[in-house]
DNA sequence: TGACACATAGTGTTATAACACTTAATTTAC
DNA sequence: GTAAATTAAGTGTTATAACACTATGTGTCA
């Protein structure tokens, strides 16, 4: 009934371990996951990962970031989080302001245009989850996320 | 014990759903286990997404794959396969030559250089998969198999 | 058998990611 | 108080990803 990973990938032979095959699971689901997360968002104009600064900015409001901390705070590595926000800025999405205390900082924070945006896609993102993740027991998707917890804790 | 998402991205709210919760953990898990392995993999001058060429060619032998075969297979969803063998082939990594039944066909083969290359890996790629889960016991290994499993039966 | 639909690989182009390097402000140590 | 180290943001450049489009070979069907 649920296809295994190895079916969908169509590998002939077994995986080698239990380990390869959680991190391979891992990866895989997650590219789908953001995938399908990508196509709902892109008739919108954004990227996950302008969507990602987005609700972390939203979660900081009433004050701004700096680049460095918005960066750790990402869910997935981002090098050039300068340009990235360049383009946010350009699309309105963002201000940004240098900091007038420590003035090497610059502090970025969400516009009312940004606020709207996150508004207009709540909906559809609570869909989204939903939709992923509904055939699931609470007790399952608790069970997952301590998994994932354990995972990344010898990881990071 | 183990740090939970919301502390490692320093999120102040609580998840608005287990579901969200569940595919924020799933997207930030697979970004740290390819970015770490990404990182195993750069001294020897390839991507996770070449590696992962590599293994289902050496996988298809003796045999080769023609292109939208091997982009079906990817764990990663990779649109442009005909540059990114075209970069392998200038790495003698692969070797394409064109299906003389059907002309449209080009099929893609590893070369030994390619298998060299895989043979080297294999004791670090081992090494790296049991790093980043030897910490898990067999059972929640195969639990959180069985759940990524079950996630993605919704979702392609 | 000839026109048309379809499947396959590849190309042109723009956008984004990645990485090493630079510049500027602040902190630290003497 | 000044030089050096540190921390921050940004820049130059190359590599890769993404997307729409083209060219060519194969199958279909009137």
């Amino acid at each position: 009934m649920t296809p295994d990973l190895r079916e969908d990938i169509r590998q002939r032979k077994p995986f080698t371990s239990l380990e390869q095959e959680a991190q391979l699971n891992v990866v895989r689901t997650a590219s789908l996951l953001t995938d399908s997360f990508e196509q709902m968002l892109k008739p919108h104009g954004i990227t996950a990962t302008q969507y990602n600064v987005l609700r972390i900015l939203r979660g900081a409001e009433p004050v701004g970031l700096c680049r460095n901390e918005l960066r750790d705070r990402m869910l997935t590595r981002m090098p050039d989080v300068t340009r990235l926000l360049d383009r946010m800025e350009d699309a309105k999405l963002v201000a940004r302001a240098r900091d007038s205390e420590d003035r090497r900082l610059v502090s970025t924070r969400i516009t009312p245009r940004g606020l709207r945006l996150l508004d207009e896609l709540d909906d559809a993102v609570t869909q989204e989850h939903m939709r992923r993740f509904h055939h699931l027991t609470k007790a399952q998707l608790k069970t997952l996320i301590d998994l994932l917890n354990a995972v990344r804790d010898r990881l990071e």
